[in-house]
DNA sequence: CCTCTAGGTTGACAGATTTCAAAACAGCGT
DNA sequence: ACGCTGTTTTGAAATCTGTCAACCTAGAGG
């Protein structure tokens, strides 16, 4: 019943900081880094990742009213931001509060870094 | 006939650099800018982009060994990748070769710079 | 204990995605 | 012209996703 459902993404466990261009990714690596991607594939999703990332922290209260979907689809939506390991929810009282895991955040945008030009000489 | 399809987005059209995180995302941007990350959300599509990033540019016929998957599976990715601005393609004789558009490629990354912490006070 | 509100879970369904086999297309070499 | 190899397109099957209505759970307040 733990609501604070293990992240399905153990930051922990990825070779947390070379750039997608620095070198070919692995299979293993692909597996676990895609579905934070895959999280953010989303229109609703980058919303609320973006809702969420802009403040300390946020209600869902707040979230759901910002959309013109119903209630359980923002709760699936914020449940697979949570999946991806990128937000942390807590209860405090009636409300739920959100707020981003800045290591998920920083981990997605050193994998997008640019890493100069490689020089794998093949264009002339 | 045109190989050379123009992507779906328009990297001209976004708002190209306002961090995630430094304050909500509009749903215009988002349209535009999700499915960019969709296209990265995929483990096959992820190593793709990492071994054409990794190079100036690399043959589909090095591509597609590299996987278990058919020509016409990894043909696939390969124009959702396009699709999504990620990659260009261009036929040189008998072989198609792939390289990254790196306007896409740093917008990406500005998308998920973080920001320090702001202070949209509204939560206290 | 009862009720009210905020959120999450279940079940169902339309539409999208991934994948392959088969076929089409594009150059090259003979 | 013909066949060969590399790549993309088409068509179809299996699976996954986004969404909602209906229902359930958690805490607040009587």
């Amino acid at each position: 019943m733990s609501k604070q459902a293990l992240p399905v993404v153990d930051l922990n466990a990825v070779a947390c900081c070379s750039p997608i261009a620095a070198s070919p990714m692995d299979a293993d690596q692909a597996t676990v880094v895609a579905p934070m991607f895959k999280a953010l594939g989303d229109p609703v999703r980058l919303r609320l990742m973006s809702m969420i990332a802009s403040v300390p922290e946020i209600c869902v209260c707040d979230l759901t009213p910002a959309f013109d979907l119903s209630g359980p689809t923002i709760s699936h939506h914020l449940k697979l931001l949570r999946e991806a390991g990128l937000v942390d929810s807590e209860r405090r009282g009636t409300w739920v509060w959100y707020r981003v895991r800045p290591e998920a955040f920083r981990q997605l945008g050193a994998l997008l870094e640019v890493s100069s030009a490689p020089a794998a000489g093949g264009t002339a």
